[in-house]
DNA sequence: GATGAATGAGTATTCATTCAT
DNA sequence: AATGAATGAATACTCATTCAT
């Protein structure tokens, strides 16, 4: 008996969707030594059920870091479009990022990825070719914020670099009840690469 | 003929020190992954040597980070004792623990240690303590920098937290051949925390 | 409408004998290790309609060595009712026999399941009843070649067992490609059963 | 505390035997399907043990193999060697063969590595080449015996083939319980070949 | 002390089998 | 009936740790 093709198929998509969440927040606290079934638990599931829909631990690893680096890069994109000062967009930029528990999830996981001998040259290309990507989208804003005279002057590349830096590791500082971030923090930061 | 004692303690000191340099490096490139013969290849001896001067992998761990925090504990101390501007304690800070690559190394194993449930949260309180006093110095050199008006105003724990994740950050950034950190970035960083 | 009975076994024994052969074949090539998913992609269906026809994998495995003795007993009782000399009968055998590449197959697998510890001691026995009623066959084969002076003398048993075993393994090396058994190896085979 | 090198390597020598010989015999009973575990235990060992002797199954299989065919070239080579007719060879050949049930097993681990598809092209390739060599020795004494008179005329390659076959196959009955080939079976066999 | 053989708990991955659709 | 999602038992292989030499 043949199947709903269209329902068999978007249901495969939330499953991956499933896994890739629990992947993302598992990997984030068990760091490499994650082990396939933890993740399984974590989504619910059997670990059978994860390799067939990913084929190894490293293919779920990577499709989380993308993720993480994709959605990453889509709030940059949104907030470039905002109207407004360039240091409104920062505001909106960091306040959005440190909302959102995933994105500091996503970037340990990309830390320890990227900052650790155990992917391949070639995958690291990858991903650091992504981080590149997204990074231009900063310096494009701190460039308008020089025009605009809400950002000091300096190496839009080395800015972008302290900014990124910043926000991604107050995300990680939050998330592990050090220091709460809070609207201080981010005016401060906002003062930091101010004029 | 009796043996000299000091000598024997004094070798057994130093060969545990070759194997904590080991095991950093290795620690920082491979991650919580690193296999105990990782270390005694780096070191240059067999992997049972390891046992007989610590007692686990994990006792070696924390050996590798309590030694870490320490050390940066020491370059902040003598930072502080310099004479002059706080800023310019500051900027030796800086370009001191911007100098060596070590620190990069310590700083990346003590990411993963503190951002992931792989140690007993015993262990992870100590660490968390160490690295509470690391910043305390940090936080009265802000004070001194707000006091002397090289620092601007704010929260001095706050601003503590944003400086010291920016070394350590660039640390991470120049060791791993993104964006080498140079006198630029250290001015600008500077900047950064002045009025 | 009342479904048309007789046609529905039909088509039900059709599918089944599909899957014997797709089975058959995949079992010689990859031994005990196939996959019950190798057998349904070989028959083009999924693994799923497999266990609609058989219980599990080694209830089919059974089927397949059962049906590979079944015809071999065939080919050998035809062989016997022709007209002529004994050895113009081995010689029809062995041509026969050689000619079906599926004989290979099924001799492949018997041999693995037999020489093989992998299958109960009860699946076993049956298998080598089956193995002696055929091997009886030839043995009266011999028995009448010694009669009408056109097999030489000496035990039938042994005789007979030889010649099995030569044609079973010509069909082998045949099959893999080593040396083709042509005319001329039947010809001394049957001059070396010959008087 | 250095060791005594020599008789390390020793000591790892016979250990190395050891596992092979264990190995010989459990994939001659259990197939390919045999778990490294069967064989640890066969040599009264643990799992890990194996690991440290052979990089994995695959490579211990194939070193199984190639001792099994290097011990019977050196049995075909030492029957070349003897004085008198090739006939009486052939038979010393047969009984020596015949009389050690290590052949037996390395042989039905060979039928099994070479009729199946689960090596390599590349290591099967290995194996039928010395599989060669061993042939060629064969075909050299058929040539011999039909010069000396003493083998019936004929291809000597087919013959050969022939009556590797039936030694081989006669190994596997024999050690299979089915029938005892015995000196009456040699007997026969030899004058099969015979003129 | 130093080595490396040996063990066995731990983990990634596979695949027979079941069963809802 | 036919499919393929889901499960979990089974198994290859790794590696921390121990200990005899």
């Amino acid at each position: 008996m043949p199947r709903n093709l269209l329902r068999d198929t978007q249901m495969r998509e939330k499953r991956r969707r499933d896994i890739l969440d629990a992947a993302a927040s598992v990997f984030a606290r068990r760091g490499l030594l994650t082990k396939i079934d933890d993740i399984a638990v974590e989504a619910g599931r059997s670990h059978g059920h994860v390799y067939s829909y990913f084929k190894s631990k490293e293919e779920l690893l990577l499709a989380v870091i993308k993720r993480g680096q994709d959605i990453y890069g889509e709030q940059l994109q949104m907030a470039l479009e905002l109207e407004g000062k360039a240091s409104d967009k920062f505001r909106y930029i960091a306040s959005k990022v440190l909302s959102q528990e995933s994105n500091a999830d996503s970037y340990m996981v990309l830390l320890q990825a990227i900052f650790t001998d155990l992917l391949d040259d070639e995958e690291k290309q990858k991903i650091r070719q992504r981080g590149k990507m997204n990074r231009q989208l900063l310096i494009e804003l701190i460039k308008e914020g020089q025009a605009d005279g809400s950002v000091r002057q300096g190496d839009p590349i080395q800015l972008a670099t302290l900014f990124a830096t910043l926000i991604q590791n107050l995300m990680l500082l939050k998330i592990r009840e050090y220091e709460p971030a809070n609207e201080t923090t981010i005016d401060l930061l906002i003062q930091m690469i101010g004029p």
